[in-house]
DNA sequence: TATGAATGAGGTTTCATTCAT
DNA sequence: CATGAATGAAACCTCATTCAT
């Protein structure tokens, strides 16, 4: 069970929690984690307050559902046949990892707050984040891992989990930095089209993964 | 002149403003911006909190102050002779990579709330960031023309300038949030030592500046 | 009937009657009333929070067997035989007097959280007590009277009833303010010891039954 | 400075807390003390909200103006010619009693709300009680002290100020308990009229102080 | 200009009570 | 009858901002 959760999931008390969940995945799209206020996701999920306190011991126990959200919203993502990555025998590792690249883009494109909110909650409060996020995160390590296997004969990294791990952490982070933020941030330094920087991005962990070892 | 800041900058003024910001870049090394409250800096600064509204027209106009002391502290930190970065030319495009990526990585274990909160809030309210930040990215990435330019004949990106901006967007972005962050959010997935990251990032930017275009 | 009591005491309902007054008798012990609440009574009594209201208007409808439970302890504690007072007939009203006193400071020690309460609530809600508190208080009176008859030849106080009555009081007063809040309250003045103070009580009470009328 | 409250004290600041006090000595006699919310405080006196907790850190800083407000009445109440006890050489012990019981019975009929809730949290929260209580009670035991002395003749009590000090309590505890409390509690076994419980009380402090050491 | 007391909207949390199951 | 989820009024407290001195 999540931190601070309460028990209990069965008829109208897991109807209840549905809608609260539902309500607040539809705020955490609208605004940040600490702008929305009890009142305002009782009322948005229709409930009352103290049905809100009644699920979660307080405020913070939202918090590991925003990467319940998130991953929910993941999965609902790779579901989608569109988003399928099929690797075929006749390409080459580069081309891979831009359709990669292109479709983290678009994730971040259409969902900015959420990844946003969940990005930075990963971060001020990692004692809540619970284990969704290693879900999350293990799987995305996991799709790494099979291209690498698939382009075996590509990749000059000796050790492929620690390659796959690298290559996750580098793309993930420099996409979401500039798909989030955009035009500020250090990314303002770049000034370069979408398509220029998945490009780039694509060539960064390229350059990773076939660079000889020190 | 920066948003919602007061203007007449002279005498007793003039000192009144140094108070606040040499109290302000104290309580931002101690602790996030929004945990800082106006009647804390006003005691920290030893004056009053209408004497803040006298400089400041709101909470706001102070987070251009942010970079303003990120800057001078980035300044502090580059005038120091024990960081200068010497090119030597019998060095090579790789070993002087992984000095700047040591250097970046002490920066940020020393100054780390200073930093994330500038950081955050550049991302969070880009509208108030202001010139500073500006510069301290042009004098960043300066630094990477500079060095690319030395090893020009390593280097196969033909663009250089572009190249100089993704490098230090990458560098900046990927240790950042491993310095920052440490285990928690994505970086969890390294589980790797300081040193062993510090050598993968400058594996990344060598791959990334030595990787022919597409 | 008590005050907002709900009728039907037979098969299962007289059993969930005596679960609730179990846990509540068992909570009084360890905090005051108004810091127990319905759904802790219920958990304690195991049952739901509606059960409780199946039986007691409000939580108001509970203070009456705050009374209940206090006189159930103290028959429990009459019944031992161990606190039997047996008057010797070589025995004198003093020393009488110092066991009576004696013994009431043990009881005031060993349950000092629900003698507390009920005190408190005897004063706050006069109109709650129900008749319990009447037959405690009868009880006790008729302890003294039993006393002040036994060593008849030493009291001098003409109205033996009133003596009861006002010796019962004075004792019963006293003690509680000091066994009850110690250190607290006007007992600060006191310092004395735990021996002297009892020998104290005896004192008075001995002082009062035996002066001559004003 | 009292606990949880907070410094400064001149000009408007001086004001505003007079208003507060005064504002609370209102409601104090009024309601008991939990029932008084901060708003209806802030209300009585005039003030915002914000203001009364920018005088007291919190609801529990108050704790301490209750016997502030006690002792204020207090000292009103000696200030005044018509309650001066004169000690005659012609007078006994038993009527100096008597007056005593009978000017303490009129205070307690005239105030009975604010000096139960004073005598309630000093038993409540002793640790609160602050200074103000400690000077009460040493002021009504030198009292005590100065009638024995007075009438030193009479009484057998061989340490005077022991006597004095429980003279003083007994009183004091018997009293309040009667004059608060009317007839719940245990006074309800009484059943005298005022006349008789007064002189009844002079009488056990009579009694007390002329009986022989054990 | 500097001060800091005053303000009050707004947020979190508790808990007696109701009522659908 | 029993249950416990749902309710929402009401309490406490914070803090950006104003304004009289």
């Amino acid at each position: 069970m999540r931190q601070g959760e309460i028990q209990a999931e069965q008829g109208r008390s897991r109807r209840t929690r549905e809608k609260l969940v539902m309500g607040f995945a539809e705020l955490l799209r609208e605004k940040p984690f600490d702008s929305i206020t009890i009142a305002e996701l009782a009322k948005r999920a229709g409930v009352g307050v103290g049905t809100v306190y009644g699920r979660f011991a307080n405020k913070d126990a939202l918090i590991p559902v925003i990467f319940e959200v998130y991953l929910k919203m993941l999965e609902h993502y790779a579901g989608d046949p569109a988003n399928a990555l099929t690797l075929d025998e006749t390409d080459t590792l580069r081309p891979a990892l831009e359709k990669i690249c292109a479709q983290a883009w678009r994730l971040l494109r259409a969902e900015p707050q959420l990844i946003r909110t969940a990005h930075l909650y990963a971060r001020l409060r990692p004692d809540l984040v619970g284990e969704d996020w290693d879900a999350i995160i293990e799987a995305a390590v996991g799709q790494f891992r099979q291209v690498i296997e698939h382009f075996s004969h590509e990749v000059r990294r000796p050790d492929r989990d620690a390659a796959a791990r690298m290559a996750f952490y580098l793309l993930n982070t420099v996409m979401v930095e500039q798909g989030l933020y955009g035009d500020a941030g250090p990314g303002a330094a770049l000034r370069v089209s979408d398509d220029a920087f998945i490009t780039d991005c694509a060539t960064t962990v390229y350059g990773f993964l076939t660079s000889v070892e020190k």
